[in-house]
DNA sequence: TTAGGGTTAG
């Protein structure tokens, strides 16, 4: 409820901000208990503001800062979603919310009786006249139609209703109260267009220019992400005289979030509806915050959630859901279970929205185990599972392989008569696709057509692309031809896959080709695109002769052809590989050429395009010609150049700056934090900053980047590129080295296990077990290939301590930098400064 | 008029 008399507002993104030490510097070892978790004294103090009613003066209702280095946002941790942000066609409406409309019995049962017939039967109509005389105009109509939009997907009945309601009324209000209400219930069914050409209708007949219609229609926009048209539709509201209110500046901001509008943009309508006297409530402000946490935005959200309080605003449910939704996409785990934890004193319990955030949160950083035992928690609570919460139980599921769980859980949502969504299929599809269980995936499609659950995009391109990593072109051909059937648009995500898979196969340069057909098609690529192709020209590459691929085919249907022929010579196999000696300048201006158009387009990159550009380095023969690269990141992100730059040069002040960095890495998923360690250590290793390479893996193993990396006498570098691994020999054998000086004695054996260094991505490397060999061969170590396991080195205990002993053994595990430097030359400290933490 | 889930790069 909000206050009567909020005192001001502040939201001023670039003013300086309060700022109080994270108590999180220790984050807890136990399992998270969302409710249990105790708050720190000065975390507790962040946390005083009332739900309801202003802060006092006294208090301070802010949140710990992040511990994350300012110039690092969201896009390199990939916080920012790169999916469509609207959930139009999500098939899972939401419950009708009774306490909005006070709906009489009798549209209550004539609701029932329509629910209960077929769309477009003339049952319908018998209906509605049979109830006429119970209901009232126009408030009985417009509640049924508030409720269809609710519960039902059907336009057509909505129609219905609208129609024979029309003829009821007696003025141009009632038309207009008939009019805002079907407008609202075809947005909520996800029929913009429908929405719209009723509207048109009502402005053309004299009935619609009211602010309720064009709020109505924005809001109808919003619902379905297009952000775009509900300015448009917001503006031109203003240029008909009209005054949009509260409602109008909701939906409109609302509209901005859901479509990905920068959120700057929302700000600026914030400040318009201060300009025009309008006093903003929690929806607006939830609106905004949800603008900010969609983009990752974790600073200006604090600020707006701190401001709710000192505004008196006060917070909801829909406030603290939202806020922990972009505490979890920092990474910030810790803090987003402490928040939670403060929810009931501030009068708010958490409901499975806040349980389902959270758990999502830890699934994304890998943390399944956490994730699960909060599902337990939710359980002990009696807090009920709905739609959402069971397809992230699923994803969970599917991600650590545990189908005989998912068979339970979707036994349970038939019994519970929780119908699959497109979700759910999408989720299920890609988990057995990725198994290569083919034959599952077969029955979920007939399943999905029986159960008329509606395929997406998505559902195309996680076929298109599960079937193309198995090599299955033919398959993924069919797939593409039924989506063009289907009269879907295809989207960044169905082209990025495709784009891989060409990359993938050594046809890069169809692969750039096809980017640039997406651009002329309308379709922005991504950075996973960008990825995608950077990352290829570390691959064997192949060239195609005239008859191959492609032909120069431009337009919207030639692409399709495109496609399919692609998948055609796909599956036959094609071209020869290029000459090695050809590729390095070459592969170089094409990289280059990628970052001018990721400049161009604002396409920031991540983490993910920092180590493809790292790896692109290590393939570089000179260190003037990875200096080129190395430039590039300074164009994307000063920080990530500082550090490698620094570490590069050899400079020592730079590790304050690189543990910054290391700790950042920690807030992300094992796989692609461990893949930028791998890339930095291979750059490092390549140009012979040996020493530095060491320090940067053994940075990795103290913060547990790779998953039992190293026991005492056996070491695991199956996860490790061939620099990591390395280096990390040496420093294991120097830690040997110690415990035999120290008096102890080794193992009866001890051995290096190296598997296939399946994250190395320098060209050339790809066998592990090779580097491992010729490294321990060049320092004499006494290893040997394990008789019965191709992968594993041992050597009898007794025999590593004799050679740890010999005098000269030292001086071979000791590594050097090649260069070697004190300071950090004064050019370079600008860029560094703001690094300071 | 407000919150959470599925995909493509590593």
């Amino acid at each position: 409820m909000a206050s009567s008399t909020p005192t001001h507002y502040c939201i001023n993104p670039t003013k300086p901000y309060p700022s109080s030490q994270s108590p999180l510097q220790k984050p807890p070892k136990t399992t998270p208990k969302l409710l249990a978790a105790s708050p720190s004294p000065s975390l507790s103090s962040s946390f005083t503001g009332s739900s309801t009613a202003a802060a006092s003066s006294s208090s301070s209702p802010h949140v710990p800062q992040p511990r994350s280095s300012p110039l690092l946002g969201p896009e390199f941790r990939r916080a920012r979603t790169t999916r469509v942000i609207s959930k139009r066609n999500t098939n899972s409406p939401k419950p009708p919310n009774p306490s909005c409309r006070a709906a009489s019995p009798a549209a209550r049962d004539c609701l029932a009786v329509m629910s209960r017939t077929a769309a477009d039967s003339p049952a319908l109509t018998t209906a509605l006249r049979s109830f006429q005389p119970r209901l009232s105009v126009p408030e009985d109509y417009c509640s049924i139609l508030h409720d269809l939009g609710d519960r039902d997907k059907c336009p057509s009945k909505a129609a219905e209703v609208f129609h024979f309601s029309m003829t009821l009324t007696r003025n141009m209000t009632e038309k207009g109260k008939l009019l805002t209400a079907a407008i609202s219930s075809l947005g909520k069914m996800g029929f913009h267009e429908l929405a719209r050409e009723v509207f048109d209708t009502g402005l053309r007949e004299g009935y619609g220019n009211t602010v309720y219609a064009f709020s109505a229609l924005i809001s109808a926009y919003a619902r379905n992400g297009m952000s775009s048209e509900a300015v448009a539709v917001f503006e031109s509201m203003k240029a008909r005289g009209l005054r949009p209110n509260n409602v109008s500046y909701n939906a409109v901001i609302d509209a901005c979030g859901k479509g990905g509008t920068d959120p700057m943009i929302s700000m600026g309508l914030f400040r318009e509806m201060l300009w025009n006297g309008l006093r903003p409530d929690r929806k607006t402000f939830n609106s905004l915050l949800a603008g900010f946490s969609r983009v990752g935005h974790f600073d200006h959200a604090r600020m707006l959630f701190d401001e709710m309080i000192f505004s008196g605003i006060g917070r909801d449910i829909y406030t603290y859901n939202t806020f922990i939704d972009v505490v979890c996409k920092s990474g910030n785990m810790e803090l987003a279970v402490q928040v939670v934890s403060l929810m009931p004193a501030n009068g708010v319990r958490p409901n499975v929205v806040t349980y389902s955030t959270v758990i999502d949160g830890y699934s994304k950083l890998g943390r399944f185990d956490e994730a699960l035992n909060l599902f337990e928690e939710m359980k002990s609570l009696g807090i009920q599972f709905d739609r959402v919460c069971y397809n992230t139980l699923l994803s969970i599921y599917m991600k650590t392989g545990r189908y005989q769980e998912i068979a339970r859980v979707c036994n349970e949502l038939e019994m519970l008569a929780i119908e699959k969504d497109t979700f759910t299929y999408n989720s299920l599809i890609n988990g057995y696709g990725k198994q290569g269980r083919f034959d599952v995936v077969s029955c979920l499609m007939q399943e999905m057509r029986q159960r008329k659950v509606p395929p997406s995009v998505l559902t195309y391109s996680t076929l298109i692309d599960i079937y193309s990593k198995a090599g299955m072109y033919g398959d993924a051909a069919n797939v593409f031809l039924e989506f063009h059937e289907s009269g879907l648009k295809p989207d960044v995500v169905l082209y990025s896959s495709f784009i891989d898979t060409l990359s993938k196969n050594g046809l890069v340069d169809f692969a750039v080709c096809f980017l640039n057909d997406m651009m002329k098609m309308g379709i922005k690529p991504n950075v996973v695109t960008y990825n995608a192709v950077i990352d290829a020209f570390g691959k064997s590459r192949i060239s195609v002769e005239e008859d191959g691929v492609r032909q120069d085919s431009g337009g919207r249907e030639g692409c399709g052809n495109q496609i399919l022929k692609a998948f055609g010579q796909l599956a036959k196999g094609i071209g020869a590989p290029v000459a090695d000696e050809t590729r390095t300048s070459e592969e170089m201006l094409c990289i280059l050429d990628l970052f001018q158009k990721m400049i161009q387009q604002g396409v920031k990159p991540n983490v993910v395009t920092f180590s493809a550009i790292l790896n692109a380095c290590s393939r570089c023969n000179s260190f003037e010609d990875a200096s080129l690269f190395s430039e590039q990141l300074c164009l994307f992100d000063n920080f990530i150049y500082g550090v490698t730059h620094g570490l590069l040069m050899g400079y020592r002040d730079v590790w304050i700056q690189a543990r910054s960095l290391f700790d950042e890495l920690r807030r992300m998923d094992r796989p692609t934090s461990s893949a930028f360690y791998n890339a930095l250590t291979d750059v490092l290793w390549h140009f012979e900053q040996r020493l530095g390479a060491q320090k940067v893996v053994l940075e990795g193993v103290q913060r547990q980047v790779w998953e039992n990396t190293c026991s005492e006498f056996s070491l695991d570098l199956h996860l490790m590129s061939s620099g990591a691994a390395q280096a990390m020999v040496h420093a294991w054998l120097l830690r040997i080295r110690s415990i035999v000086f120290s008096g102890c004695k080794l193992p009866e054996f001890v051995s290096i296990l190296t598997g296939w260094g399946k994250h190395s991505k320098v060209a050339g490397s790809s066998t592990l077990r090779r580097v491992i060999e010729a490294l321990l061969n060049t320092i004499g170590a006494p290893f040997q290939l394990e008789r019965f396991n191709m992968g594993r080195f041992v050597s009898p205990g007794a025999v590593v301590s004799a050679w740890l002993m010999e005098s000269g053994t030292i001086n071979i595990l000791l590594l050097h930098d090649k260069r070697s430097q004190q300071a950090i030359p004064v050019n370079l400290l600008p860029r560094l400064h703001s690094l300071q933490l």
